[in-house]
DNA sequence: ATCGACAGTATCCTTTTTGGTACTACGTAC
DNA sequence: GTACGTAGTACCAAAAAGGATACTGTCGAT
């Protein structure tokens, strides 16, 4: 059973909490979610607000992310291209579990100064809500 | 309270919910959180408990958790060998935001049976509410 | 004529994670 | 005297994830 681990779900028997976990695995999902969480955003406004992330990556995990069907992709035939992403009513249910995580982080996890002053700053301060 | 300071400076992207996330990630830590909040319980009842998951694996993880603050090993030096997994104050904390995953899952993720004796293919599906 | 914005792909490469199997030591029970 | 339960290690291989860089095409502005 060397499957992904976003395969994986009946491995965990009677643990819904690996299930909603596989859904947020992926090195920016959580970040992705929560920008998403305070409206929709364009492809590179997803990026401006995420800079330490490639084009590469942000595209694989939105597409993920679509696939699991939390995000919608939205693309109007226009040029330039313009695409939009957006939660879905699955996505949005998911509003209070991004809010426990980022409260259990804000509250028990601390940023270096170091780390703060490297440019990810743009990251933190769009979390506060 | 033992921070996990280290890991979080080396490994923090700058967002709470990947901060938070970074604590769950690897691959059996939902679940062995998810038991261990239900009480102290022993390598092998942990083992038990998680059919799928190798010894090796196993070890991994619980040492990654202790390593972060979340879990406490406390070695017995009886013969056979008695070790103790327990969560630390810290790692209760987390409960509520456990609590919410495990509510999330149970709600949006199910597991369709036949995929589910196919093998482990694909059975995870969120459900649009 | 050239540049940048837009939303990506394509290709290659490195790192990290996970899995498989075998092995340890000790004591007890059969 | 052989197997079982305890809590792990060590070693090797496979798979997955992530990163770097270069490229696409159209348009509007300079």
């Amino acid at each position: 059973m060397s499957l992904p681990r976003a395969k994986l779900v009946k491995n965990f028997p009677g643990c819904p909490v690996e299930a909603t976990l596989s859904f947020l695995d992926g090195k920016w999902k959580g970040v992705i979610l929560f920008h998403l969480m305070q409206g929709t955003l364009r492809f590179n406004e997803l990026r401006r607000k995420l800079p330490a992330v490639t084009q590469r990556m942000l595209t694989k995990q939105l597409r993920e992310l679509e696939e699991s069907g939390l995000v919608s992709r939205t693309v109007y035939p226009v040029v330039p291209p313009r695409v939009e992403y957006k939660m879905t009513p699955l996505g949005t249910t998911l509003k209070p579990v991004i809010l426990a995580l980022a409260a259990w982080g804000e509250e028990h996890v601390f940023c270096s100064p170091e780390a703060a002053s490297e440019g990810f700053e743009a990251c933190a301060t769009a979390l506060q809500s």
